[in-house]
DNA sequence: GCCACCCTACCGACCGGTCGGTATGCTCAC
DNA sequence: GTGAGCATACCGACCGGTCGGTAGGGTGGC
């Protein structure tokens, strides 16, 4: 568990990188917005690098949390889906920094972290092709469009969200969740 | 029309730019890549972030020239929308390196070009949503979901497709155009 | 024919400033 | 007293951009 010093760190960093970049924000504009010093920043992350992969982490950790939960539920493969894309896109909104840095600056993770990244990655995506290719085994799905394509399609949008969504704009992420939802279960009749 | 050189430094930048990211790029890496020094470099742009803005412009006019010409020739609503994003695709595809730095440097607009920037996508968006909601209106299309949301999913898997997309893939740019708006046409029905 | 003049394209050493990171030491809870 | 939790002062590397200068080709006066 972080100390509160450790999270007025990542919490200063997360608004700066997503609102400036990862290489535009200075350490020293981190302490400052963040009320401490160097010395202090220092003290609990070993690098800047750090840093910025700890934001990752956090981010990765609990998605697969969620990711893994919905499917334990054991819900068919429509449900299954809604479910997924619902608990993404609502988990995503809420903390459209943290994603925008993430989806930006990912192709500055070290050779060593960009693998584990991948792995994580490819479990999570293979996890939810699973679904969907369940789904069209099944009969409840379509199998017109690839399975594969389908998944690309719906994690894109996803991560493009930072790009367009404003937490106070028209719709509430709920909202938004059962559109995406529903064009992706449509898009598989 | 650009210089040999010219066209040497762009190519170079965007290469560098799109696998280190433009601040970790330094002008000197790009020159060295380009095979020309920073005389050079200087004599044909103004400033780093010049180059930046340069690359983003060839970018952002072939999209719009492409949609307008679509939009030109007066096919239905569903042939519109499979033919806007065939050409997307592709021509995304065959430049996933000037996309990708686009995507993930465009925080870096400054205030004048940003507006300008927002300007020219707000009318492309809009291009596109009034032929989702021509097709609605006409009842080639369902209304189940809100025509804008299915704009920002559309456009959404376009922006996100240099972080999977590969040249060496075992999918063709066309059959992979194919595929998504085959998808994004089921959705409509 | 030729030379003075100029212009574009380009070179590369250099500068002021910034940045990530470190060395050192104080302080206070246990 | 001793180690975790910081503050302060500072370092060396590097970066974007500048600037004095050059190479070479075109052009017009004679």
């Amino acid at each position: 568990m972080p100390s509160a010093t450790e999270q007025r760190i990542i919490d200063a960093a997360v608004r700066l990188f997503a609102s400036q970049g990862y290489d535009a924000t200075s350490v020293q504009e981190i302490v400052n917005a963040a009320g401490i010093t160097k010395g202090a920043l220092y003290h609990y992350f070993r690098s800047k690098d750090d840093l910025l992969f700890e934001i990752y982490r956090l981010l990765i950790t609990a998605q697969s949390a969620d990711m893994d939960r919905i499917i334990g539920l054991g819900l068919s493969a429509g449900e299954t889906v809604r479910e997924i894309l619902a608990s993404l896109v609502s988990s995503t909104a809420e903390r459209v920094d943290e994603t925008a840095v993430f989806v930006r600056e990912l192709h500055r993770l070290g050779e060593e972290r960009m693998t584990d990244f991948r792995a994580e990655r490819r479990r999570y995506h293979e996890t939810f092709l699973a679904v969907i290719e369940k789904g069209q085994a099944d009969g409840e799905f379509s199998s017109q469009v690839p399975a594969d394509t389908v998944v690309r399609i719906a994690l894109g949008v996803v991560n493009q969200l930072p790009m367009w969504f404003r937490p106070d704009g028209p719709k509430t992420p709920g909202q938004l969740a059962g559109e995406i939802a529903d064009f992706v279960l449509a898009g598989l009749r």
